[in-house]
DNA sequence: AAGATAAATTTCGAAGCTAAACAGTACACA
DNA sequence: TGTGTACTGTTTAGCTTCGAAATTTATCTT
């Protein structure tokens, strides 16, 4: 196992061959090859995921704003939705995305109106500025994943890309999907 | 991209397809193929931290908790760390890992005693409770590891494990590694 | 018109983190 | 032997973000 419930933290670690070699050390019954596939698949999304927020981060948007974004601009035009659609979407209260959405209108990335045909409602709707962030971060990632893909041959991209699905769709199946914290493995 | 700077949310997600499609709709010049290795490796890493997530809670034990356990263990026989040292490893300022420390004593994971060689560190030791659940939430990652990787043909891991640890190497080998928040892609 | 239902917000509080000040110990070096 | 300096860990105060529960406003049903 890759870490496990790991965390997120990318303080200094040991180098993937160490750990690799300290959980072999410390918990017996272990295959190596899988132990390396999900230690590596861990900590390189975390690693991907630094350079992730370090783009965004230096576009003023943080990763509680990227997913609303997200959101909103995955959706298609004309980018709108309401809190509680957003809310399920992302897996927050309404509560909590009263509060996200507060913060996103002060900083002008989404207005929020209410919906004139049904006042209960309220629409939350990308602004340009919005939407231009965050077609500049996904120009600063799909820069960087290219980059990082660049070693990969025709074939190894088909056989990585297949696997990973296969695998993913094994995960879906089987997850009931309940509560339980998450993390980062590794 | 993935998802780029994403989140780790669960909440309610079109399927891998549906939200490829989109971001090909949505932003042009992004290679489709890149695009399904980054998005399925970011959301299979989620669906995994998810498992490991209610694995460990179960178990009664958070991230945090998770975090510091595995440095412990990994740090070999017999245990020990300072905080400083464990500070270090997982990112954290100092002030945190007091805080961290102290729950964990209250909850019987770890002692935490002055070195009477010198008595400004402290010195943080499993106790046989911290190591008996983190050797509990191994056994129950690495079955579903196994599980989870079930369909994979020897070759395909084979594969999968080197072409993983090159793109490995390569972010490690490109990331300066400074601030930036982190989270999950997709 | 009177509930019943639903959407969003407000209020209050909890968790977890950081920065900065603080306290205690060890070591260098006159 | 004393004193300054450096280092560890803790404390304090404050910030950010989230959730639970109560509240407000609008809609629907009968």
């Amino acid at each position: 196992m890759g870490d496990t419930p790991g965390s997120t933290g990318i303080g200094s670690e040991p180098s993937l061959e160490e750990q690799i070699a300290a959980y072999q050390r410390e918990f017996r019954d272990l295959d190596p090859q899988v132990e390396k596939i999900v230690s590596a698949l861990s900590r390189l999304n975390r690693r991907m995921n630094v350079a992730y927020g370090r783009q965004t981060s230096a576009l003023g948007i943080s990763n509680a704003e990227w997913e609303v974004l997200k959101a909103l601009v995955l959706s298609g035009a004309p980018y709108r939705m309401g809190p509680s659609e957003l809310a399920k979407r992302l897996g927050l209260t309404p509560a909590a995305m009263t509060h996200r959405i507060d913060r996103m209108v002060a900083e002008g990335l989404v207005t929020r109106e209410r919906d004139e045909s049904n006042r209960v409602r309220v629409i939350v709707e990308l602004t340009t500025e919005g939407r231009e962030k965050w077609l500049e971060a996904m120009r600063l990632a799909s820069v960087f994943e290219e980059d990082l893909l660049q070693d990969l041959s025709a074939e190894e991209r088909t056989v990585l890309g297949e696997a990973l699905t296969r695998l993913l769709r094994r995960v879906e199946h089987a997850q009931p999907d309940a509560g339980g914290r998450l993390t980062d493995l590794d």
